[in-house]
DNA sequence: TTTTGTGCAAACGTTTTGCAATTAT
DNA sequence: ATAATTGCAAAACGTTTGCACAAAA
C-alpha cells in the first residue's frame, strides 16, 4: 500500500486522516524494527513536538482494530511491539541484542490449516516467536546471562 | 519429574526448597491453565495465608531462570502467563473466553532446524501462539468484539 | 458547524524494589 | 550461625482514561 492511499483507507471507515496517524502508520510500515509505543513516540516527537504518548496509544489501537498492523506482544522487555507486516511469518528475537529478524518457513502456511482441522479452532491470527542468539552475538561472545 | 525430586533439583543450583517455591512449581506443573502471577497467588493464598505477591514474582523469576518453566508473555490480557510444558508446542488462545489449548503440529519439529540453517540463529526457545475462536465459543455466538 | 482526535494530567494494574523479619541449610 | 528468602509497603513502569481544546470533515 502506498503512502498516498492512507487517507482514503482511513476515511473509508469514518476515521480521520490526521498527520499523527499518517506518521505513525507510515513509520510502522517503513520500519523493520517492530517498535513499541514509546519507540514510536520518541522517534516521532522531534517532528511533532506536541505529540503525546496517549495519541500514540490511541492510534495504535485504531490501526490494530482496523487490522492494519498486528500487536506482537512483549518481546522480552515489557512493552507491546507492533508489526505492519501482516503476512504470516516468524519473528526471531535475539536474547542478547534484542534485535528482531523476520523470516519465513516452508511449513507456516500448512500449519494454520492443520490446526483448523485438528482442533476446530477458527484461526484468526498467529504470533510465531523464536528466541535465540543471532549470528552477530554468537561471534561477539558466548557467555551471556539468560534473560526474559 | 516427580514432586519428590523438586528439592534436590533446586538445591543443585544453591537454591532453597521453600514451601512456597515447591507449591508454585507444583501448581504450574499440574495446571493446564497457563496461569499468571496473580492466578497463582489467589490459588495458593488459601493454603499459604502469609504468601505475598512479591514472592510469587520472585519464584517465577527463579523458575524461568533455571529453565524449569517458560514465560509465554501476555495472552490478550496484560499479564505474563507461565507454562511448565517445556516441549515445543503450540498454544491456541481463544479470543472470546481466553482459554488456552495446547496442541502439536507435525511440522513444529522441523521448523526449528529449518530456522537454524536459514538464519544462523542459535535457537533456544519458541513461543508459537495462534489466536482465534474455540469451538465452544463459535457455537455460542458469532458476533463478538475483536479484542487484544 | 459538528464531530472526531489531540494532548495533558491523573488513574490504573502489573510488576519491581528496599528492607526488616523469618527460615532453610 | 549465616546466608538466602519471605512479606510488606512503597515505587516504578507501561498503558488507559477523562476532559477541555483543537482540527478535520
Amino acid at each position: 500500500m502506498s503512502t498516498k492511499e492512507y487517507p482514503s483507507v482511513l476515511r473509508k471507515t469514518g476515521l480521520r486522516a490526521t498527520p499523527q496517524r499518517m506518521a505513525i502508520w507510515d513509520y510502522l510500515v517503513a520500519s523493520e524494527e517492530h517498535p513499541s509505543a514509546t519507540d514510536i513516540y520518541s522517534r516521532l516527537k522531534p517532528k511533532f513536538p506536541s505529540l503525546s504518548l496517549a495519541t500514540v496509544y490511541n492510534t495504535l489501537d485504531v490501526l490494530v482494530g482496523m487490522g492494519l498492523v498486528n500487536a506482537l506482544g512483549s518481546l522480552g522487555d515489557d512493552r507491546v511491539h507492533f508489526d505492519a507486516n501482516l503476512e504470516p511469518h516468524i519473528n526471531l528475537v535475539c536474547r542478547v541484542c534484542h534485535k528482531v529478524v523476520d523470516t519465513d518457513a516452508s511449513c507456516v502456511d500448512d500449519l494454520e490449516q492443520e490446526l483448523r482441522q485438528k482442533t476446530g479452532f477458527q484461526v484468526e491470527g498467529s504470533r510465531i516467536l523464536y528466541f535465540g542468539t543471532c549470528p552477530d552475538c554468537q561471534t561477539r561472545s558466548n557467555n551471556y546471562k539468560r534473560r526474559e
